[in-house]
DNA sequence: TTGAAAGCGGTACCAG
DNA sequence: CTGGTACCGCTTTCAA
């Protein structure tokens, strides 16, 4: 006997086909209480016949859960966001949840809408990856629903915000670099609007003003997190004269741009000038030179928020320790002499 | 007077509030029937009032369409799949669909795996990155699901494959490589089990034919589409003692490497020699020097196969021309003298 | 134009 | 242990 069916099967049609009550084969299903041997061996076999697969989108309305976790990205295409992603998706897919990425682009009006789509499709928690929403925002985001932000501090009942220290990693950044006997150091600066670029500058020129070493403002050029950002700050700075021997990049995609620049005036790095970033992009290892960096452990960000997530949906107290920044000293640095 | 409330706010408080049925209520959100006036007002302002947003998941358990497209991607770090995911997002999010994002890692059981899961959170549609799922299987969901499969040619009812020319763009890029004097051309190979691998290879050895250069087996050495793959594979063409003056590798990352090896033992590119990759990453546009590759349209790709997919959904007939691979004469290549 | 009610596919409470 | 049934939030006949 064969029945032509449209859609997918459901389990009433399960339950018929095994002669129980949709009850108990949901109670079979779920393990949700004991079935008679008979029972269960008939249920077995009609899913097994039918082929059937649970629905989850019923059981989300039913339950109330969507098992679904909401991610706020910026961007799809970042390496820096997307390790974060696979920590994320490393810590919740065992416990059944998968993730609803949409990008905010650093806009903060955009990222409010998709956090609202998001809400709108109900999952259970949303993370959010830095952005330019306000804080307030997020606040009122977190009556809603669980939050979980990363690069900025936030606590309450339903939201918890972090960061890792970049002011700290900055100031060790250099150190290594003052430590090598660089005096003349150069500062690309990274997106205006965001935080961790302040945080890094401020470790800049923390770091020179304990040094006592006189800062130039000449050697502080703009920047936006971007390859192209980079090249154009050291062309400026070439342009301009400036003498440095040294390059701190906001970020590893700056540096990135800043040694083309070098490469175009054949400056060698790290004979002429050294270079230092920040991030640690997985490329980094790859440059020529490979890149001294400070490596920003995204993809262990990523679980801490995925358990976080999961610990506030499930009303639990967890203690996660949050990674370190750490300077990883490649071959784009060197001792002046 | 002000209510205490669990949860978000239904339809049906909506309704109340608004003194109107939720039929009502429902046909003046989605328009499908004139309301009068005064009714449509109430509604507006309970809306307004109670701030009310519909529930996706309802919706979707009634309408039988959850609004979600899923991609089954093989990496969440990949820059080559991450750009096709944007072009995927972009044509789809204008029509209200968000992407379910899960990755395979090129491990057959795996994607399939993910594959049921999508399914069972009844995604509209699937779309398939590549990945080494044999096109059986595929057509097999395809019963299930409409399928658009990137990386494997695929037709039938519901469910569309399509790769880009592989083949013809290697041969392209041999082209340039003997146009510029280069005879002695060592290959890095990509992963065996991937079909564009395979494609890559035969261009390599069939220009090489086509100009009757006699191939050298020592020349094609083995890589795994990745920078590790690439350094090793020189570094073994290195100390075998091949000579050669230009390598085709089979994608960036493994050029990457490659120029990092050619790096470690002071051989200039592209003075000493030139190197050809394969994809256009975003990054080769900043390597030292710049590279030379073959373009990916990869966010070309990603708009197809979105449009594609709504097409499949709607039932529609879409006519899309699928984007072509390019050479990128950057600045990895010289003229051999 | 409007409301009552059925039902999408499950789950869980309540009897038995 | 099992079945009947209400209900999760929304849409859509069907009748009025």
């Amino acid at each position: 006997m064969r029945t032509i069916h449209s859609g997918p099967v459901t389990l009433h049609q399960v339950a018929h086909a095994a002669g129980v009550s949709p009850a108990t084969a949901s109670r079979f299903m779920n393990g949700t209480a004991r079935v008679s041997d008979a029972k269960r061996r008939s249920i077995e076999d009609a899913i097994e016949r039918l082929n059937y697969k649970p629905n989850l989108v019923a059981q989300g309305l039913k339950m109330g859960s969507t098992r679904t976790i909401g991610v706020l990205t910026q961007s799809l295409v970042s390496g820096y966001f997307n390790d974060a992603m696979v920590g994320i998706e490393d810590a919740v897919k065992a416990a059944g949840y998968a993730l609803l990425i949409m990008s905010g682009h650093w806009h903060a009006a955009e990222e409010a809408e998709r956090v609202e789509l998001l809400i709108g499709r109900r999952v259970d928690g949303v993370v959010i990856l830095t952005g330019n929403m306000s804080d307030t925002q997020i606040l009122d985001f977190s009556q809603r629903v669980p939050i979980v932000a990363f690069g900025r501090k936030l606590e309450g009942e339903r939201v918890f915000g972090f960061f890792l220290d970049n002011y700290g990693a900055a100031c060790e950044a250099m150190e290594l670099l003052i430590e090598q006997g660089h005096r003349r150091i150069a500062f690309i600066r990274g997106s205006d609007d965001q935080e961790d670029a302040h945080a890094r500058l401020a470790g800049y020129r923390d770091t020179l003003a304990k040094h006592r070493i006189e800062p130039d403002p000449d050697l502080i050029v703009a920047g936006d997190f971007q390859e192209s950002g980079g090249l154009q700050a050291v062309n400026q700075l070439l342009t301009s004269g400036a003498r440095f021997s040294a390059i701190f990049a906001a970020n590893d995609l700056s540096a990135y741009g800043a040694r083309l620049a070098l490469y175009r005036r054949s400056i060698r790095v790290p004979e002429d000038v050294s270079i230092i970033g920040f991030d640690d992009l997985h490329s980094s290892m790859y440059t020529t030179p490979p890149l001294t960096t400070v490596r920003q452990p995204l993809y262990d960000v990523g679980s801490c928020i995925g358990t976080m997530m999961l610990g506030m949906i499930g009303h639990d107290e967890v203690k996660v320790a949050l990674p370190a920044l750490s300077l990883v000293v490649r071959e784009s640095v060197r001792r002046l002499t």
